[in-house]
DNA sequence: CGCCGATTCTATAGCACAATAGATTCGAGG
DNA sequence: CCTCGAATCTATTGTGCTATAGAATCGGCG
């Protein structure tokens, strides 16, 4: 936050907060915000406990960072997502697979876990970024409706709610059980949610 | 507990005990485990602090109870659904009805969230109700595929965790959103589950 | 009434943690 | 080799919280 300066010493400065940004994650998403000490965050790192703080202003704001970088990826990826010519089906597909990813599973998790311990302002500022993920994939379902590569009785408001308990539940659940790979659980998610979208024939 | 001797005696602090484990239920829910302080539980008593260490050892104590007391009550109620006559896509219905059901909330979100903070020796002691509960899921969706009621080629832990994540997800969005009410959205998770499990035709 | 166990209380020890203050080191540019 | 800002360090303060110790109170029963 603090570092600036030239473009080669800002690019470093950026790599050197995203890495303490990343180590947060890891530790929120394992023992929780409140069950997490900053000096656990400081170990992961190799750093002094104190020398965090010359990168956040306190514990909170590394939480807020971490639910506000987490989401922008998302974000973006549904952007891209959104834009691209594939069906409905397709893009749920695509959807789900990328909302539970394993590779950003700390951030995914810190973000539905422990946003809710932020003040209200730092919420209101994450909430921007979810209302419009949120709306991304429910166009994405209305636009298979009027497609006709969905059901025209659908809720869209809850088949928008139900791929999202279902990425999340797959991102939670991940690690639990050896036989129950990621791959595995969300082709299987992803066909039974399609099935319960489309017109049956 | 620790609370003993006659029967009306014993009938009475066993109430007594309860309503702490509610109160505890609530505090964590609200605050989470580590957030929550013992002080919160008592306050919301209107006990002091300390006098809740007559009924537990240790804060640590309180949240097995309330893991424990919250999943005794499923392993209940999905016994009495799995002995019932109903069809599997009935009983898949009340299932999730009743996994989700708005009353037992602090509970159950609880037992999603904080059962992890709990040392291992207590978390094997949860696990086995746990494990009873997912099998007796299962049964139900095989017996499903048994009786033509689904599709032959379901994967049923698949279609067992699928169940589970959309009652833990329903559980978890209440009151996220004024228009949708418990009602609304279990309709439509239950709709939108059995058509996925069953024969299209 | 007076005993006794159950329950709640007051008081406090002891620890873990977030955050601040200020000194020290590092490294690029002149 | 000196300067200066960025980055990290050492040391410490203050606070909040769990848990313990022991005193006070309550309520039923002899």
């Amino acid at each position: 936050m603090k570092a600036v300066a030239l473009p080669r010493a800002a690019a470093s400065a950026r790599r050197r907060l995203s890495e303490i940004i990343d180590a947060a994650a890891k530790v929120f998403a394992q023992r929780g915000y409140h069950g997490a000490s900053t000096q656990d965050i400081a170990d992961l790192l190799g750093m002094r406990q104190a020398s965090l703080y010359y990168y956040f202003d306190s514990k909170e704001a590394a939480l807020e960072a971490v639910c506000l970088d987490g989401h922008q990826d998302y974000v973006e990826r549904i952007r891209a997502i959104a834009r691209s010519a594939a069906t409905a089906s397709e893009k749920v597909t695509e959807v789900l697979f990328h909302h539970a990813a394993p590779e950003r599973r700390d951030f995914t998790l810190v973000f539905l876990r422990e946003r809710r311990f932020l003040p209200l302002a730092a919420r209101k500022r994450i909430r921007a970024f979810e209302v419009e993920y949120e709306r991304a994939i429910q166009r994405i379902i209305e636009q298979g409706i009027r497609s006709g590569d969905f059901r025209a009785d659908l809720d869209a408001r809850m088949a928008t709610l139900a791929l999202l308990g279902l990425g999340n539940s797959a991102a939670a659940w991940y690690g639990r059980e050896p036989a129950v790979t990621p791959q595995r659980m969300l082709r299987a998610y992803v066909d039974l949610l399609v099935r319960a979208l489309r017109l049956s024939h």
